[in-house]
DNA sequence: TTCCGGCCTA
DNA sequence: TAGGCCGGAA
């Protein structure tokens, strides 16, 4: 399975600028909280300029926080975008303003979970961690297990599963890696799977049994998203006004009605992504 | 309109 | 361990 998956992903991985091998760890750091929640597309061009302006841990963390909402922009939950920058302070202070490699300390990070962890290790440091993503969680489950879809949380199994493919030597282990998360994401992905381009479809337990669907099918978002949505509305205006506005023109900006634009400005504010100064709301300085 | 995701909180 | 957080593609 690794030869197959690794030889595929030298032929068919894509060209990412940060899997050059000169890019710093904490530009890798910074290209994985991006990626958390935004496709490639729309990474690329944000950390491009992101690692010109800011390319150290310590520069990230002397730029203000509203600076760094605005380069920010659009690529969605900005309170990462304040984690990160509270990340490059930690970085610079407690760390001589050079990335961990330790993972129990890449963890104690603001904004750093279990997968970021795993990632830097392995893409960073290339040395041997168990990455788990949902790519590489649905391509296990499908050929190891015969199952759709991965279970919504990682269970002891899952990762006892993982970890028994990672080879040994971190180099190795790093190639398995991004090998199998990117056939997650160009081959075995969530709907209509390429299975024709599978390299390994002949040992796909999910393939041989005819691709089942998932017993329990994952319940629909349903009527959820207004109250983010009005986040977004919110953040956006103050991005494009960082002088700041006044509660009204806030509201009219937004397009909110009261009812939904109150709740959403409150919750910004305790979270710090906007503040109230002299009667009027800015992005946190 | 529906879908996607890692971290954090409760 | 479930649910909140964002925006844009499909």
């Amino acid at each position: 399975m690794f030869i197959e998956l690794v030889e595929w992903f030298a032929r068919n991985g894509r060209p990412l600028p940060w899997r050059e091998p000169d890019t710093s760890p904490w530009a890798i750091l910074v290209c994985e909280v991006m990626s958390q929640q935004t496709p490639v597309a729309r990474v690329l061009p944000a950390w491009e300029e992101w690692m010109k302006r800011w390319p150290t841990p310590r520069d990230l963390a002397e730029a203000s926080p509203s600076e760094v909402l605005i380069a920010w922009g659009n690529l969605g939950y900005p309170r990462r975008a304040l984690r990160l920058r509270e990340c490059g302070g930690v970085v610079a202070k407690e760390y001589g303003n050079q990335l961990p490699r330790e993972r129990e300390k890449l963890l104690t990070l603001p904004g750093i979970g279990p997968y970021t962890a795993d990632a830097i290790i392995a893409f960073a440091y290339r040395e041997r961690s168990v990455v788990l993503d949902t790519n590489i969680r649905r391509v296990l489950a499908r050929a190891l297990a015969g199952e759709e879809l991965p279970p919504k949380s990682l269970r002891k199994a899952e990762v006892a599963r993982a970890e028994e493919l990672v080879p040994d030597d971190g180099e190795l282990a790093a190639q398995w890696n991004a090998a199998v998360m990117e056939l997650g994401a160009l081959v075995c992905t969530a709907k209509n799977p390429k299975c024709e381009l599978c390299p390994i479809a002949e040992e796909c337990q999910w393939l041989q049994h005819g691709r089942p669907a998932n017993a329990a099918p994952r319940k629909a978002q349903g009527f959820e998203g207004t109250h983010r949505q009005a986040r977004g509305k919110i953040m956006a205006a103050l991005r494009k006004t960082p002088t700041g506005l006044s509660r009204t023109e806030l509201v009219a900006e937004s397009g909110l009605s009261e009812v939904r634009f109150a709740p959403a400005l409150e919750s910004l504010l305790e979270d710090g992504l906007a503040q109230t100064h002299r009667g009027r709301v800015t992005l946190p300085r």
